[in-house]
RNA sequence: GAGCCAGUAGCUCAGUCGGUAGAGCAUCGGACUUUUAAUCCGGUGGCCGAGGGUUCGAGUCCCUCCUGGCUCACCA
């Protein structure tokens, strides 16, 4: 604790006196409480005034003390546990001189215990009678100002702790974040999935496009990678006969950051055997309308000023049509390959010319759809050379059986039809490795496990953050994850 | 990686044409027994993000750098 600033130094001066002259304990662990703040809202703000004073029990509760407003003889404060805030009225003819002396040495910011009983103010506000303290830590470090509160962006991200002391609308998000995870879990429980756990740490990392970060293992004197996906892991699960699973987890991508991306991110994949991509629509929509409605207790929600419908049924769109009716793309520009590179050079997009057709419809798709489509909406039928794990469409082969789902603008989750062919696989894995994005070596270990034989199947991973932004109203990624990535450095 | 914007007291912010660094809250002292951003009186508090330059003189103008935000690029 270098560069102590005057405040925290009178802090440190008052925290010692209190313990020399004032019979203090040092940092104690011995007090318990036994109500929470919401609890006793719940039990008593009904009660008139008159019905209070009848009530002698004594509750013992604990908190961060986050207002004072002290007289003479009289004062007020406003603390709070992690379930609530709360009045509590201290008067110096019930505690005695010498407790409220000790009192009026509080700072903003200490966590005391406080025990007494409830009672309703002059203006009514519900609060509690305080029959004696104890100070159970000292806070040192000043806390931001109650009325405009923590602005400073950098500071709530690398200071979190502060940031959720007093902001309770983060406070709020992040709780909303749990709830959303946790009901997503019993979702996927209830529906006969299991949760497994498959390597962070890979030898190849595979199952997406993206660059990896790269770590050592000493031991072994061997280079992993931090995976970008848990894809191929969770289908070898398949071939060992799980037919259900799922896996909510950090992937990480060595890529850029912006609102819509952190380096370590959270995704659920899941799998389910004897099933196709238009069976996870059905799911999908029935499940994250299942989730609004238990998390916010609504299906229309709003989004950065948006109404989003997530009632089921959501609409369907191939990406051909999705980028002709809303995209506008002219219909003979996307199905020839001449008349797309010069669509997209005329657009000014970054194009090599050297794409296939499938690699500029999915460009063209995402360069004039993807931010048109606000209410939910799945878009289909992809090109088999960008999709290089998914299965082929019966009728047309040089489509793929997947969707992603958009909502709000944004890629919220990707599905599709398991390849389980090990041949067409291996095909499409060399196809990749021709690429200069990509996996840098083939995966023979998935190859041979395809060649055991994977049950016919369908596969999809949902973005949680995206998800939760959406659910929480949150207008970047970092507002949902508790420590986004920033550079290293020290707020001053 | 590029462009734009920002960084001044613990927090939130002013700071004009380049001329002695300010306010509110917090804090410290005093008054005050039902307050709600309590009120009233008085005080303390600054490496103006860092470094360099121009100038008699720089928070202010110029350059470099650091950190953050937004947009773009990257990114199924």
């Amino acid at each position: 604790m270098e560069d102590i600033n005057r405040l925290v130094r009178q802090r440190i001066d008052k925290y010692e006196t209190m313990k020399r002259e004032m019979g203090v304990a040092h940092f104690p662990n011995t007090y318990r409480k036994d109500t929470d703040v919401s609890d006793f809202i719940e039990s008593y703000l009904s009660k008139s005034p008159e019905e209070l004073m009848e009530i002698r029990k004594i509750h013992h509760l604990a908190g961060r003390v986050m207002a004072m407003r002290t007289f003479g003889k009289a004062s007020f404060i406003h603390f709070q546990d992690a379930s609530g805030r709360l009045q509590a009225f201290f008067e110096k003819n019930t505690l005695g001189d010498d407790v409220y002396a000790l009192f009026k040495k509080l700072d903003i910011g200490d966590i005391i215990g406080l025990w007494g009983t409830p009672i309703k103010t002059r203006t009514g506000e519900l609060s509690v009678y305080v029959q004696g303290f104890e100070l159970l830590t000292k806070s040192f470090q000043p806390l931001p100002e109650k009325w405009h509160g923590l602005k400073d962006v950098e500071i709530r991200y690398r200071q979190r702790y502060v940031d959720l002391i007093v902001s309770p609308e983060v406070r709020q998000t992040f709780l909303t974040r749990t709830k959303i995870i946790s009901a997503l879990r019993s979702y996927m429980d209830s529906h006969g999935f299991i949760e497994v756990e498959t390597p962070m740490m890979q030898t190849i990392a595979g199952g997406a496009t993206a660059k990896p970060f790269l770590t050592h293992h000493n031991a072994l004197d061997m280079d992993l990678y931090l995976r970008i996906a848990p894809e191929l892991y969770l289908k070898r699960l398949l071939v060992g006969g799980f037919e259900r699973v799922y896996e909510i987890n950090r992937n990480f991508r060595n890529e850029g950051l912006s609102t819509r991306h952190n380096p370590e991110f959270t995704m659920m994949e899941f799998y389910q055997a004897y099933a196709d991509y238009t069976d996870l629509m059905n799911y999908t929509e029935d499940m994250i309308s299942t989730i609004a409605r238990q998390v916010s207790g609504k299906e229309v929600v709003t989004y950065q000023g948006m109404e989003i419908d997530l009632r089921a049924p959501w609409k369907r769109y191939t990406l051909r049509d999705a980028a002709i009716e809303v995209g506008g793309v002219p219909r003979d520009v996307f199905d020839d390959l001449p008349k797309a590179v010069a669509y997209c050079k005329d657009r000014e997009m970054d194009i090599t010319g050297d794409e296939s057709l499938g690699e500029l419809q999915l460009a063209l798709f995402e360069e004039t759809t993807e931010e048109k489509l606000i209410q939910p909406v799945f878009i289909t039928s992809y090109p088999t050379d960008v999709s290089p794990l998914s299965r082929r469409n019966m009728e047309n082969p040089s489509l793929v059986d997947r969707f992603e789902l958009y909502i709000a603008g944004r890629e919220i989750a990707n599905a599709f039809s398991e390849l389980n062919d090990p041949f067409d696989q291996r095909q499409r894995f060399v196809e990749q490795l021709k690429k200069k994005e990509g996996p840098s070596e083939l995966d023979e270990d998935y190859i041979r496990a395809l060649e055991y034989g994977m049950p016919p199947a369908a596969g999809e991973g949902i973005g949680i953050d995206r998800l939760v932004m959406i659910l929480t109203d949150s207008p970047s990624i970092r507002d949902v994850i508790l420590f986004p990535l920033l550079r290293k450095g020290e707020v001053s």
